[in-house]
DNA sequence: TAATTATTTAAGCAAATACTTAAATAAAAA
DNA sequence: TTTTTATTTAAGTATTTGCTTAAATAATTA
């Protein structure tokens, strides 16, 4: 593709797009850490795990799998996803590996997860 | 795969189980609205694009194309997404279309967009 | 030590994603 | 009306994703 300036509209302002430009390479490392952390949360099932993990502080790739009616190795497969970037963690109690929402992302998290609502059933 | 408790442990909390089912089923429309969104600005492409909509207010598919030098068409199909689910929505202004994120899920977005940080490049 | 249990890892595969190029729309300008 | 410009749509494709089943780890129990 070209990557001279492919917008020639007489309005285009070439001002504000340097700006834009300019504005996106100062955020950069932050848009690229934060993305990478919604495309996890993205995932329903992960979203889920989340989700669960906030009100029961901690659970088992077993208990998962219980709850959400899918295989321990899909479970285990997510899990790890959002464990490779830190956004949980894990503690070893015997042959059980207990997973936790980190420190280092919670606030976010729990930012996001406070929109999810309650709703009535429609019948 | 099996449907039935897999869990076996001793320590298993079916009490816990349970709950966390019939959480997740009150919340799971809100859930699965969410975690859409969520997907979409999981994309690199397309948080960037709700990160210059958040600053600019409008921008064309052409200044898009400029600022994160992509195709038009690339962006074209970012757009697309987007305001299928009606994240952002569109105004002509003769052969331009403008950009700009929807008044529903904005306060959603921008609580999201708050976390975008500046960094100082390390040389 | 051998068998069981909890979890992870690996290989394979179908579906989804994100781009490309080319063609189709639609409005403005010549 | 023809041409140009802005945008969208479509078709094709390489990559990524999210599952499956089977095998590998690791800790517990018999």
């Amino acid at each position: 593709m070209k990557l001279e300036t492919s917008c020639i509209r007489a309005e285009a302002d070439h001002t504000q797009i340097l700006r834009c430009k300019e504005d996106l390479n100062m955020v950069s490392t932050s848009i690229e850490g934060i993305s990478k952390i919604m495309a996890l949360a993205g995932n329903e099932v992960r979203f889920k795990i989340l989700f669960l993990l906030k009100r029961e502080t901690e659970l088992c790739p077993c208990d998962f799998a219980d709850i959400l009616e899918m295989s321990v190795p899909a479970i285990s497969q997510h899990l790890r996803k959002m464990k490779d970037v830190n956004v949980i963690t894990t503690r070893r109690d015997g042959q059980t590996i207990f997973y936790r929402i980190s420190k280092k992302n919670e606030d976010f998290l729990t930012a996001i997860l406070s929109n999810v609502t309650s709703e009535r059933k429609i019948a």
